[in-house]
DNA sequence: AGGCATGTTACAGG
DNA sequence: ACCTGTAACATGCC
């Protein structure tokens, strides 16, 4: 679960529920995410009261007195709350919940206002890194990240310089982390389409107002999406299992042969691969 | 059976 | 230095 509006759905409800609940206890269940969990890893959080909870792109950040520690969800990697009397896995070695996950539960964190957080990845793309908090800045998963989409400085002015001297395709500058981070294969393409713009154009042969429209609507389409709590196309559950509903209004996104979402508009919606990413366009308003 | 999947990284080559 | 494509990671679904 991934881009952007999912990561910022989850961070909101984990805020709501689990910001300044102490952590204490850890069950590890498979320490081989993307990264393995170090040995130390239970004994530094254990004790420890989340202060706040943040967002960076599709990072999401818990703040602890002197550590902070780094998540990342990967393509299916998932962050639930369970309740009450699930937390009954600390009690015995032979753990079960009552959330339809199971199999793929990879680590439990235990707070002490009777809910468990629980760390679910099919794939095992997501992983976890504890830092103190000293070195905020220097974590290189952070500094080589581009601009917040949300951020003011993510205009025309800061777009066109980037542009200048590159020629890859739009599609892939939108995905490019280190340009603008947080969106990945759906958003791309749906604000590619919002602005009429095809994919594979090349990014420097972008018009002023095209730019323009990009930016208003890659803005446009986040907010739409998070205040729908995202899009769900496989599995992707806010911390209380709940799907988004955004997929609903997806304009291109794994709408090949399908006719085109703009009601005046004849054309049929293409698919093509762009750096073995699966792209929708519109054949005939995308021009 | 084979292709595909919301992400990132490492590497090879131009 | 920049860019591209490919494979890899692990698992499940169609």
């Amino acid at each position: 679960m991934p881009e952007l509006p999912e990561i910022e759905i989850v961070k909101r409800s984990l805020f709501k529920m689990i910001n300044k609940a102490k952590i204490i206890d850890i069950k590890i269940n498979n320490k081989n995410l993307r990264y393995k969990i170090p040995p130390t890893f239970c004994k530094s959080l254990i004790g420890e009261k989340i202060l706040n909870i943040s967002r960076r792109s599709k990072y999401l950040i818990f703040h602890f007195e002197k550590k902070i520690l780094l998540a990342h969800l990967g393509m299916s990697g998932k962050l639930l709350i369970m309740r009450g009397r699930d937390n009954e896995i600390f009690k015995t070695s032979f753990y079960y919940d009552l959330n339809v996950l199971h199999k793929h539960n990879h680590i439990y964190f235990k707070l002490n206002n009777d809910l468990v957080l629980v760390y679910n990845d099919v794939r095992r793309f997501g992983f976890f890194k504890l830092y103190n908090t000293t070195e905020i800045n220097r974590i290189k998963f952070l500094k080589k990240l581009g601009l917040e989409p949300f951020s003011r400085a993510f205009n025309i002015k800061y777009f066109k310089t980037f542009v200048q001297k590159r020629k890859k395709n739009i599609k892939n500058l939108l995905m490019d982390q280190t340009f603008i981070s947080g969106l990945g294969n759906i958003y791309a393409n749906e604000a590619l389409f919002m602005s009429r713009i095809r994919p594979l154009r090349s990014c420097n042969s972008l018009s002023l107002n095209e730019i323009k429209n990009l930016i208003f609507d890659i803005k446009k389409i986040l907010r739409f999406s998070i205040s729908k709590g995202g899009s769900s196309i496989r599995d992707f559950k806010d911390t209380l299992g709940k799907s988004g509903a955004f997929q609903q209004f997806f304009y291109v996104y794994g709408r090949e042969n399908k006719n085109c979402s703009r009601i005046s508009c004849k054309g049929k919606i293409k698919k093509i691969q762009i750096s073995n990413r699966s792209s929708f366009y519109c054949n005939k308003c995308q021009g």
